[in-house]
DNA sequence: AGCACGCCGACT
DNA sequence: GTCGGCGTGCTC
């Protein structure tokens, strides 16, 4: 191992100097204090006075000192917490400046649990008093204190049904002073992986892969690609350097794109290391988030498997991090600060020297191009593990095999579903549409229900009795007058949802058992714990569900696959329109046949020649991919050129237009430089603000946020008008 | 993010 | 005449 860097050469502020703080805040920058009687160090964490109110923020460095001397306040106290390490101080400031983020605001992020900073509480129990006060004895009493005598202290409700007396009793002894609280310390919640477990047997491609790995954990920082397709063993083969990193003693980061579904994924971690490791994700509740915040920050937490938001935890000796199905959406945050956590992963392996894992079945552009400059390192692995065929992908020709009217699956679909069921085996159907129909019309007179806060159809939820807004949650029970024709009982559902798909699934296969899984059905770990139960212990036999299907459980009797609609994804054709559905198609396809029996899939379309379809049905991955590069190349794009986005909202559309069109006459020239817009933002109005957008593309040389700050410094936004910046945008609304 | 200050409608 | 709505602005 190389020689650390340790966070131990913090510059120490005396007392009575200025400090920097920087409180989680989305202010401009750090604010100065005269430190208290403590010595303080870059990193701790302090409580200051701000405003009237005492705010918790973190030490800075050293202070600008452009703040008069009498307006300093001085700060309150430092809180018994161990400090915010060196790398993710430097990581917040990264992401500030990369994101054009206030970095109070990036820092709010990794100080998303306050209570975290407070002494932990141990857990109290009781045990006989030293003085024993003279009591009233009862039978119920003397079992009592019979039992705390003989046992260690217990937790007062485990006293109570130790003697096999109520809880009362033991609260009347403590009031009596027969009984005493001691605070024992917590056991350990987090324990450390058993290292010693054999892993499992390694094919030559994932041994030679897993070997490069854990060489790269004593070269400092490096980026690997673990390139594999579905079933390859991906993750086995950065559990080993998961494995070597704790050897060595240090911490490991995986992060995974939607943790609440990846139940089967735990379960490989608990096999391969005999403990479950910490988990970090928006469902947990308020305790298990403080306690695994605090496990991480004093080391207990060896491994985390994380959404996006666990890239600011503070490890303060992490040694490894792995994005797994790096080329997924849901690292990019799009709200508050919009960040892209497989790149702020790098970034943070970066600054703390050590190595990042990509892994993917489907690399992103930007990998790829990454991996062609020679900057990450790629390692392959070209083939199933154990065997398992890959899947047969069928295009369906919508125009020639259309379902009847009425209906969403052609007749190759259903004769395909026929033959799956009477084979006792499983299928799947998978459509990106929530509820039953997109879009719902007066016949009288073609009047659509639209949302009236945004820029959106209101989407039938049949089993909900509800039409619903995708964007903003408004929802309405289905009107029975048109409120255009006051025709009644005129409305009709267009197209389908997985609502509408299960229904037309059972009205053709009565004896099938089929379950609908989407976000509304399966929130949560546990909603989707349980699916993936049912699933595998093939209590369902047809599942019809949203993206949330596409993502990694894999069942053994699962052999068809059908997409609904493949061409749902490339409509409006953006940016990365085709990369992202091949990328979700061939997830999807995945799930298809991965134990000895061979899976089909079949993609019902209208453009069978589309190159995506092409692609898939071919397996020719490296050809798609090339030629999308080549599109992006030409047309100077993301990876090959940088991209913003700026997004210009109000609730007064007028105003906006007069500040959208002064910001566009000062729009800088700068060569190579464009900027197009403004136009109306594709989701014109969201949640009741107008929105209109600029693009902003440059050559990769260009210095894009400075020219962005200069820019939006230029001119003021009227009352009303925000300004949101999105470097390198994903989605387009 | 809070919390203050500040200017226009319905109440004692 | 006062209570109070939340719009704008500041916090070292």
């Amino acid at each position: 191992m190389p020689a650390r860097s340790l966070t131990s050469s913090r510059s120490c502020v005396s007392p009575g100097a200025r400090v920097a703080v920087l409180l989680p805040l989305p202010l401009a920058g750090a604010y100065d204090y005269r430190a208290g009687a403590e010595l303080l160090a870059a990193g701790d964490f302090v409580a200051v006075p701000l405003g009237g109110r005492e705010a918790i923020g973190v030490v800075w460095g050293d202070a600008a000192g452009e703040v008069a001397e009498d307006r300093l306040k001085t700060v309150i106290r430092r809180l018994p917490a161990p400090p915010l390490p060196r790398p993710v101080r430097d990581l917040v400031d990264w992401v500030a400046a990369y994101t054009m983020a206030p970095a109070g605001a990036v820092l709010k992020m990794a100080m998303s649990v306050p209570a975290a900073l407070e002494p932990a509480r141990g857990l109290v129990a009781c045990r006989l008093a030293d003085m024993a006060p003279d009591i009233k004895e009862t039978p119920a009493r003397r079992r009592v204190l019979d039992t705390a005598g003989r046992l260690p202290p217990l937790a007062p409700a485990d006293l109570a049904r130790e003697a096999g007396v109520g809880p009362a009793v033991v609260k009347g002894l403590l009031e009596a002073g027969a009984l005493e609280r001691v605070e024992l310390p917590r056991p350990l919640d987090f324990l450390p992986p058993d290292l010693d477990r054999a892993g499992p047997e390694l094919s030559p491609d994932q041994r030679a892969a897993a070997d490069a790995l854990v060489a790269a954990l004593d070269g400092g920082f490096s980026v690997a690609v673990i390139d594999g397709v579905t079933g390859s063993g991906k993750t086995e083969v950065y559990f080993e350097a998961v494995a070597a990193a704790l050897a060595a003693g240090r911490q490991s980061l995986v992060l995974l794109p939607e943790i609440a579904l990846s139940a089967q994924w735990l379960e490989r971690f608990s096999r391969r290391f005999g403990v479950r490791p910490a988990e970090w994700h928006s469902d947990l509740g308020d305790a298990r988030r403080r306690d695994t915040w605090r496990a991480v920050a004093n080391g207990e937490a060896q491994v985390v498997v994380g959404a996006r938001s666990a890239l600011f935890l503070p490890f303060p000796d992490l040694g490894l991090i792995v994005v797994d199905e790096e080329h997924d959406g849901a690292f990019k945050q799009e709200d508050g600060v919009s960040y892209h956590a497989r790149d702020m992963a790098v970034v943070r392996a970066r600054l703390g020297g050590f190595p990042a894992v990509l892994a993917s079945a489907t690399p992103s552009l930007e990998t790829m191009a990454n991996i062609q400059a020679g900057r990450y390192r790629r390692l392959h692995l070209p083939d199933r593990h154990a065997g398992a065929a890959m899947p047969e992908i069928v295009a369906i020709d919508l125009r020639r095999q259309p379902p009847p009217r009425g209906h969403w699956l052609s007749p190759v679909l259903v004769a395909a579903l026929e033959e799956c069921f009477a084979a006792g085996e499983q299928a799947m159907l998978y459509l990106n549409r929530r509820g039953y129909a997109p879009l719902t019309l007066c016949r009288g007179c073609g009047h659509r229900l639209q949302c009236p806060h945004c820029t959106a159809w209101l989407v039938e939820h049949r089993s909900a009795g509800r039409l619903v807004c995708h964007h903003c949650g408004h929802h309405i029970r289905l009107p029975r007058k048109c409120p255009h024709c006051e025709a009644e009982d005129s409305f009709t559902a267009c197209g389908p949802g997985v609502e509408r798909v299960a229904e037309e699934a059972a009205a053709r296969f009565p004896s099938a058992r089929i379950a609908v899984m989407t976000s509304d059905t399966c929130s949560g770990p546990h909603a989707a714990a349980e699916f993936v139960r049912k699933v595998a212990a093939h209590e369902i036999d047809l599942l019809v569900g949203t993206q949330i299907v596409a993502k990694g459980h894999h069942f053994p009797m699962l052999t068809v696959v059908g997409v609904v609609d493949a061409d749902l994804g490339l409509e409006g054709g953006d940016l990365r329109a085709g990369e992202r559905t091949h990328q979700l198609l061939s997830q999807v396809s995945g799930r298809a046949g991965r134990a000895e029996r061979p899976g089909r899939v079949f993609l019902q379309t209208y453009q069978p020649d589309h190159p995506v379809m092409r692609a898939l049905g071919s397996g020719e991955r490296d050809g798609f991919i090339a030629r999308e590069a080549e599109l992006r190349r030409a047309a100077g794009m993301p990876p090959y050129g940088r991209l913003a986005a700026l997004v210009l909202s109000g609730p007064d559309s007028a105003i906006l237009d007069g500040f959208a069109s002064r910001l566009s006459r000062a729009a800088p020239r700068l060569d190579g430089m464009e900027i197009l817009g403004p136009a109306p933002a594709p989701m014109a109005l969201l949640r009741g603000r107008h929105r209109r957008r600029f693009l902003v593309k440059a050559p990769r040389g260009v210095n894009l946020q400075a020219s962005l700050h200069d820019w939006l410094g230029r001119v003021v936004p009227p009352g009303g008008v925000r300004v949101q910046v999105d470097i390198d945008p994903y989605t387009f609304w």
